[in-house]
DNA sequence: ATTACCTTGTGAAATCATTCACAAGCCCGC
DNA sequence: GCGGGCTTGTGAATGATTTCACAAGGTAAT
């Protein structure tokens, strides 16, 4: 299949979660309009990323929303349980060890890490904080899929190392630095220093 | 000025990052190959994306570390302190108002809203969590610049609403819901299940 | 069964972003 | 002060994404 733009990415994923609230009300159809007025796309634009995955909708009618909901779902690939594993458990780890938000979509963290002895042993929403010595051996046993990075900038590159090493494909990183894995290993990160200087330049170049 | 990408916008927050450890290293001068080797871009995306914004360089030799750093501070907005109010205190929301990663960039954290009774009076790195019911009177008070939307999903919208009205002019969400703003305001999202479910995309895409 | 009305799916066009490629400019050594 | 060697700044070319616009296909009422 073509390459698909991230971009389409995003919006499909952003698709299915309204299709899931529109379902909840009880509404059986959806056109293409109404799926778009929601993040604020254009019908063309949800029929074009539709499009790049097959014919879902009927002409007169709209996308039967539970189908069409099945199928972002397969193709996100969000039809089944991704575990996840956290390296560090401070602050900004904690948070997201306890955050209800990524079971509720089938992400289940399995395993948190940290160096520092005060936090190890400690419980974060059910799951013990382990050794980071111990994440080798953890993921080859567990095998998780996906690896959370949230520990200081300087400690980043070396246990995104660590986790590609034992076999992880797919890393999202909160630490705010470049770093680099494999071609095979994908790799996002979200820095929200980042986000707050774009807002910084909005702020100095609204023009009114 | 011709409206800039946020691409663009994206990169040169990069580039300035890498300026200030490479000054801190003791260069002088930097390529715009340097610059670019270390956030994955190319030279000729770096001399385009400073274009917008002038002539920074000298031919020949690059550009100076200290000056261009200066160039884009100014541009981004950044040679300035931001003052920024956080509502919600729940678990996300305090991890960021702990967040050094801020504080070190100018945005400060004046302002921390909740209406859960066992939060409100309680502190987070010096700052008092207030009552929600305060908002309205210490926005007007304390004129911050930005509001970081740290609730559940379901009352986004309402303190989104209640900010806007205050006079606040940029938002950063965290709540995973889409949201209306007027035109005059910037509104940003991180939604880190999306993140997620773009690795999950990746994954079950994998061609290997 | 025909008609009126909707909405999809999709090439083609338009817009937006990146990369190319090279003239112009600057440094430095001689 | 001239020439060789580098690097910028920028139009033009390419590539990617979004929007347009409409034929094709479906619904539903009569
Ligand atoms: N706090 C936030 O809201 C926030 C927001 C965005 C990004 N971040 C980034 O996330 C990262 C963590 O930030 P934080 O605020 O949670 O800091 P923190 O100091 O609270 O947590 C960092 C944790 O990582 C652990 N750690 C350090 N080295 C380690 C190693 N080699 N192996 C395992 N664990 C190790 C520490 O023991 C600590 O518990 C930083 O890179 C920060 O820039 C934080
Ligand atoms: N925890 C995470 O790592 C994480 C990650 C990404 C996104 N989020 C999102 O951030 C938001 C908060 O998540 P959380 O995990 O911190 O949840 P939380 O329940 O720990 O915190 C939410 C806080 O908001 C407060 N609140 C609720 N309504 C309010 C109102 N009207 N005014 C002021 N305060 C109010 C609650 O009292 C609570 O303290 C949610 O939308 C969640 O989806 C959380």
């Amino acid at each position: 299949m073509k390459r698909i733009a991230e971009s389409t990415v995003r919006r499909l994923s952003a698709y299915l979660r309204f299709l899931e609230e529109f379902e909840a009300q009880g509404h059986q159809t959806i056109s293409s309009g109404e799926l778009a007025a929601q993040g604020g796309a254009t019908s063309a634009q949800v029929r074009k990323d539709l499009s790049f995955f097959g014919s879902f909708g009927k002409r007169g009618l709209g996308y039967s929303v539970s189908a069409l909901s099945s199928s972002l779902r397969e193709i996100l690939g969000l039809g089944r349980q991704w575990n996840v594993v956290i390296v560090g458990a401070g602050k900004i780890g904690a948070a997201l060890a306890q955050y209800e938000g990524f079971r509720a979509r089938g992400f289940n963290v399995v395993g948190v890490y940290d160096e520092d002895p005060a936090r190890v042993g400690g419980t974060l929403d059910g799951v013990v904080v382990r050794d980071q010595r111990e994440l080798e051996a953890d993921i080859a046993r567990l095998k998780p899929h996906i690896a959370l990075i949230a520990v200081p900038a300087e400690a980043a590159q070396a246990l995104v190392d660590r986790v590609v090493r034992s076999g992880i494909r797919a890393i999202l990183n909160f630490a705010p630095t470049p770093l680099m894995v494999p071609e095979k290993v994908t790799l996002r990160s979200v820095n929200m220093a980042l986000e707050l200087e774009i807002l910084s330049y909005a702020l100095v170049n609204a023009d009114d």
